[in-house]
DNA sequence: TTGAAAGCGCTAACAA
DNA sequence: TTGTTAGCGCTTTCAA
């Protein structure tokens, strides 16, 4: 007959050990030899156990939270709950993190002072750190001083990671708009130093070659001013693209207003395809044809793994990327009115 | 010399009672004289006593948390980091629950079964609820119930609410509209039953009442479908209408793909006024003039009544309500092509 | 290396 | 009405 929620006292004697011996190996730390740590071990999968936060929360008098890190300019983080990447995030972690008393941390650190910010987070972690927007080095010397962290973008290797077919996905963005019959087919990036923004560029870069055509790119920065800019900069300097695609949903509202501000139609004069399907792909004029990213199931995913201990060296786990059509992108072939509403 | 954080025992001792007594007061239970309750009271406020969430939430065995409940038909509770409104409320919320051990529980209640699920969160509440979207009687309900809410949406007298100027909102965006020259005012509302969908009406109707124009209103939902088919049918019934007031900005985008779609131009020749000053205000093309609403503030400030106990009965805050001028709404008087941009 | 025991700060029986 | 006393589930000295 199993109790309701086993405590580490089950878990103890199942295994034959005292409290604390079972405590010392949960929490990996020093002082128990190896066969008592198989035991327990066992005892823990056994029951399913899992620890009450509340009750370590109290013991160690820290706080235990999952710290959700973005690095940025914007100052603050009352303006995240604007942001259509970062609220999806918050959206996937809140019901996982919900159950076990732990709780959600947010920090908005700025890229200059982004390596003293880091190790401070670092070492007031419980759980661990959800990257939801790093780069790779800042994320190494995370992983260096804490083990418990999953990035939500590319790392480089011992940081585990919930990869999403960036490259890919960008690659059939640009395949799409090539079966639609767009030849001249710019493309707006994210900023330098982002890993979903320098694959994004990798798959774009790709398609283009293979498919015999020219690169025509012009550098954003994830926000929809960047992408209303870099729009217009393209317009000016390519006037016969007919195509676009652009690396984040919010970029590519802006390149529609600029677009259309410029007195060219979208999808008619030129195609749009984005990237995320966040809630600024169907606020945008025309909705916007973009590459979903499911955010949400990959945010929960980090979520349970740190719970869950935090996820071993190099972890990695993949996560798929799919075409949305909507109304930005035009069949070139069809019939003019036609389009593909 | 006071000790970094005072505990119950504290408290207890100053006022000269045991914990039990303190514990008593402290959470306003039976079983305390009304002088011991004084100096109790006295002695928190000289301490500056916070009770400890966690050693709380340990002792009860429940979880210490703020219910945030949103009525929708819309099921589960992922799709809300794409809901430009929640996703404000909990950026709102998430920094004040933060250094309280506290948690953040959201609820997207189905109206069909909203009494009974509103009963069960009642009868579950510790910290008490937020009212991010709900009916009055709901609300009202759920007050009798336990006294531990906050309504960020009117609500009939005794709950307290935080109140921003939606009537006044509302007036002062036909006003706006009719400045600019605009004479066949059209409008988009929200749910017969949301009270603020109500009040923006109401301050709709007293506007073109007031000014001697017309009633031209469609019913929407506060989603941007609704937006979308209440603006086509407008434009159809009223084709001469030449400015349109909408009640969120999510509708609005969506009444926005509608005019564009149908041939007409925004702002051209429909100006459009919409509400909130939400992601979508700015991700439309073109962006969207609009009423801001200061929902993070709103939230924050319900979040640290409830912690401080709960606001008294009937307490009411107000909130600013103003217009931020974009491109979606151009002055009739100005030339053609100068517009407002 | 292991276990016994003392808390962490609070609530809730139970006695008085 | 009041206080005494066990816990809540866990971590962490401190002895063994």
């Amino acid at each position: 007959m199993s109790m309701l929620k086993p405590t580490i006292e089950d878990v103890a004697q199942l295994a034959g050990v005292s409290r604390a011996t079972a405590s010392r190996v949960i929490n990996d730390v020093p002082g128990a030899s190896a066969p008592l740590r198989e035991r327990v071990r066992a005892a823990v999968t056994e029951l399913g156990y899992q620890p009450n936060e509340t009750a370590r929360a109290l013991a160690t008098g820290r706080q235990r939270a999952i710290d959700v890190i973005v690095v940025t300019s914007r100052s603050g983080v009352g303006w995240l709950g604007t942001h259509p990447y970062i609220s999806r995030v918050l959206a996937g972690l809140m019901p996982v993190v919900q159950g076990v008393n732990a709780q959600l941390r947010l920090h908005a650190v700025s890229p200059d002072t982004a390596a003293d910010e880091i190790d401070e987070i670092a070492s007031n972690t419980t759980l661990g750190a959800v990257f939801a927007d790093i780069t790779p080095d800042l994320a190494a010397r995370f992983y260096r001083r804490c083990r418990h962290a999953v990035s939500m973008v590319r790392t480089d290797s011992p940081v585990p990671g919930m990869q999403a077919d960036n490259i890919g996905g960008a690659e059939e963005a640009v395949n799409y708009l090539y079966q639609l019959g767009h030849r001249r087919i710019a493309a707006i990036h994210g900023p330098a130093l982002n890993p979903c923004a320098i694959d994004r560029r990798a798959g774009y870069l790709q398609a283009t070659q293979r498919l015999g055509m020219a690169d025509l790119s012009a550098d954003g920065d994830f926000l929809r001013e960047g992408g209303h800019d870099a729009a217009q900069q393209l317009l000016e300097q390519h006037p016969d693209i007919d195509a676009l695609f652009v690396a984040c949903d919010l970029m590519a509202a802006g390149a529609v207003q600029a677009i259309t501000a410029s007195g060219r139609r979208v999808p008619d004069d030129v195609s749009i395809v984005g990237f995320d399907d966040s809630i600024a792909a169907v606020c945008s004029n025309p909705p916007l044809t973009t590459m979903r990213l499911p955010v949400e199931e990959m945010a929960a995913t980090a979520a349970r793994l740190l719970l869950a201990g935090g996820p071993a060296r190099g972890h990695r786990q993949q996560f798929p990327v799919e075409l949305v059509v909507r109304e930005s992108a035009r069949d070139l072939s069809a019939g003019r009115a036609g389009g593909n509403r």
